[in-house]
DNA sequence: CAGGATCCCGTTAGATACTG
DNA sequence: CAGTATCTAACGGGATCCTG
């Protein structure tokens, strides 16, 4: 793929690439998943270990019960976290990464060093451009 | 902050505090605005340089003119690229990269290794849930 | 405790038509 | 060429109440 570009230095072809594919779908595919309002807190949080649904509850604050189950049923459903329910009353379940979900760790810690890095520029250009309007 | 966590390593430590920070809210902020449908698609295009707007048009294949347009002006709005008009007939309004732009390419290039590396296997564990229902 | 079921609303984004 | 305007459907997500 994108093998008739030309005049791209080496390190452009391949960060286009990348990033474009096959017009970005499969990307997109799993972007979508991954950057919702919930799920990168959700895997951060269980990054500590393995956390009751309480304790997730708890440790995110402003998510309701009802998006925390829909996160977790997504990220179960996906391989990313394990859910185990221990037959007790009252009840106990808890959740904890697979290798897959820790694995996406570095990665969503290097948009969050970009994120928290550039957050006051992006800011100050956004002002100043709502002020010239 | 974090400050009172207890029996963590140093690296969880520094990956739970780094993403979690505020509850997420100041991450949040920054990845509700990359992490929309076209924004990293647009960015990642403009990584080969300047294109105008057809050319972005014909080389992100799906994108409507709206959404092209919002997605744009959104990213100028933030600092991420410059527009620049060029008073001619017919008009020509070429778009690049700032700095902080480009600087968003590699953490979305691991962030999209991720996803290629992961997508057969999170679609095979998305099939095998299916099958189980 | 750990959700399930509903209702409701704001935002996102697609389609289409029009313009300086 | 490079947009703008308008309408609409779809989805994400919050609030509230209920349950094994």
């Amino acid at each position: 793929m994108c093998l008739t570009d030309k005049e791209l230095s080496p390190v452009d072809y391949e960060h286009t690439c990348m990033i474009r594919g096959d017009g970005g779908r499969a990307l997109r595919r799993i972007l979508d998943q991954i950057c919702n309002k919930w799920t990168l807190l959700v895997v951060a949080t269980l990054d500590q270990g393995t956390l009751r649904f309480t304790d997730l509850h708890h440790q995110i604050p402003g998510i309701s019960q009802r998006m925390l189950t829909l996160t977790l049923r997504n990220l179960e459903r996906d391989g990313l976290i394990t859910r185990t329910v221990h037959a007790e009353v009252p009840p106990r379940v808890e959740y904890a990464l697979t290798a897959t979900g820790k694995s996406l760790i570095p990665p969503a810690l290097s948009l969050a060093k970009w994120a928290i890095t550039h957050a006051p520029g992006i800011e100050a250009a956004r002002e100043a451009h709502t002020q010239k309007n």
